[in-house]
DNA sequence: CCCAATAGTATCATTCATGATACTATGTGC
DNA sequence: GCACATAGTATCATGAATGATACTATTGGG
């Protein structure tokens, strides 16, 4: 009765790319890396222009993925707990080297291109 | 005459996310760092899935953002060569680590999860 | 004169990811 | 017995990314 499922790539890296690469997973991941555990009510209100389904959504994928761990406490009102696990701890590196690239090339590409700018919100 | 535009992200790793996450993106880069310049038809051999129309309008995104560089020869029929910029060139190694990341995920949540099988063409 | 080879365009259809909005469950304190 | 706070679901709508398919321009060789 277990719902078997197959994910298909055409090379190992597009996995990971496929793990991290909806809109709001690399922010999450790196809030929880950066700042430890957080409730569910605060990475909503670290992401002011998220909607609460897609938070949810994003997390759950997270969670299923095994990059973020969901602790639950049975109290009212709820509260729920998300932090990294070591899956998640070691995607680290890369986001941080990303996030220096992607700095170089403000630096560079966008100093040149009169026509385009990049805006970090 | 020239038509702005300003693109917007919430953290400079998402810049970076933005320039590689087109379906094929990641993988044409790759074969252009391993392999040197390539002709059209010859990355559309390597990508046998792709259609003409996404090769093409891949090709262009990355040439726009400038990670690649794309030689035309005026002769019958065409030739065209696309090869890494410098840009592109440094992206390669967080490729490596993705794909490596990637290796390792498949070696060790791969093989814990019955119900799902990653599966690399 | 017609065909083959290359690197494309053009048009339409479909799928998938994201967004807007409203609704739910529950125990506590007033 | 009502409102409040939290962490969600449910439903519907929209838009971007991708795909299928057909068409084009050029010219050297037969």
């Amino acid at each position: 009765m277990t719902k078997e499922s197959v994910r298909e790539f055409n090379c190992e890296k597009e996995l990971t790319l496929a793990l991290i690469g909806g809109k709001w997973k690399m922010i999450i991941l790196w809030h929880l890396g950066k700042e430890g555990t957080k409730r569910f009510g605060e990475l909503k209100r670290m992401l002011p222009k998220i909607t609460q389904k897609m938070l949810t959504k994003q997390l759950r994928e997270l969670e299923e993925d095994e990059l973020i761990h969901r602790e639950v406490y049975r109290v009212v009102p709820p509260k729920v707990e998300y932090s990294l696990t070591e899956h998640g701890e070691s995607l680290i590196p890369i986001l941080e080297s990303m996030y220096q690239w992607g700095r170089a090339y403000i630096d560079t590409v966008g100093k040149e291109k009169e026509d385009v700018h990049y805006s970090i919100l």
